[in-house]
DNA sequence: CCACATCCGTACAGTACTGTACGGTGAACC
DNA sequence: GGTTCACCGTACAGTACTGTACGGATGTGG
């Protein structure tokens, strides 16, 4: 017998998520994968609804809240963008959800989180690049730019990835990639 | 009466599938907002497939194989790519229809339109940063980035277009974000 | 005015998912 | 060893969508 906990309900959640949008967390077909019932699911869960705020939730606090907790202590905000990046590319949790939340971007569980994560995020690098010398409204142009980088590399990542070089075992690549997304190689930024 | 044309139903459907992904494209909700019955729809279509497909067919060929058309007459690699991501960013039909697709990357209409358009728009930067001077390798990997920073924020303009600079009615800014996203300002691409 | 093609509405299965009620199982714990 | 609780299976509506069959409306040309 399987004997699942709620955790793992919401990480299939989240795979299927990424996977096929938010219509693909759907409580039978995660049950078929998680080798249940959906008994086991209105136990741990009163809905679908829950499951996908619950699942967003955690999602948000790992993903954007741990991460930048974990790199706001560099001192060099040259250092700081790119241990950002470096950590956003190579361990980020259910990869390229960000897609999957845009094409439902009228969910009322899904678009909350997305507007928060985005809105978050780009004021963290906004952040940076003002501390590298950039006047604020630059520095927000900025960080919009090198933002979508990272998610367009991330949705390239997810449905194309033959047209991408390796990187996650290359660490020059990954180097080049991150001043590249960062945008640290152009003269504007320092 | 409406009296619907076919094309009328592959708008829709595009629209549908840019604001609710794949799964939104369905009769009953398409046939509701259109003003009529599902007997319409199955007069001019054998299937939802057939929609699906023929919609991915008309987004290829105008999103795509056009623009490029449009757009490789132009003899200056530079002038070719602001050319290039002007239009891709001002007059795009659909927009934002890579993030629905990317969603639901398994769907077996629209995971192969996908990866032909990802795989000719990269290869046609490609192409044009070659001409630029690039080594076939480097130019590889600044066609990828270019088109990560333009498909980023194509997801953000979709997502969250409050934290995006307006960029339709500022001839400046548009150029400014140009010349970010093709990466004519930084030094290696020049 | 009527025959025909075009286009749409309606009714009827069939399928997949949701939510609820309730019964069953298996391990822990006294 | 029986009770209790955490966890799961099963059965029953209810809903939304798909596809098909067929009949009705509307316009057009002979």
């Amino acid at each position: 017998m399987a004997r699942l906990s709620k955790q793992d309900w919401l990480t299939a959640a989240l795979v299927a998520l990424a996977e096929g949008g938010v219509s693909a967390v759907a409580v039978v077909p995660l049950a078929q994968r998680l080798g249940v019932t959906r008994g086991s699911f209105y136990w741990h869960f009163t809905d679908r609804t829950a499951l996908l705020r619950d699942a967003l939730d955690w999602w948000e606090q790992q993903g954007t809240v741990a991460v930048i907790d974990r790199v706001a202590a560099v001192a060099d905000p040259r250092d700081k963008l790119r241990a950002l990046f470096r950590i956003a590319i190579t361990e980020d949790p259910a990869s390229g959800l960000e897609p999957a939340l845009v094409a439902h971007a009228d969910d009322p569980v899904g678009a909350p989180v997305l507007r928060r994560v985005t809105e978050r995020r780009v004021a963290f690098l906004a952040e940076a690049y003002a501390e590298l010398g950039l006047p604020p409204a630059r520095a927000r142009r900025q960080a919009v730019v090198a933002y979508s980088a990272y998610v367009g590399w991330v949705q390239l990542r997810r449905a194309t990835p033959d047209v991408l070089p390796e990187v996650v075992g290359d660490p020059e690549a990954l180097a080049y990639l991150v001043d590249n997304l960062t945008g640290l190689d152009a003269p504007g930024a320092g």
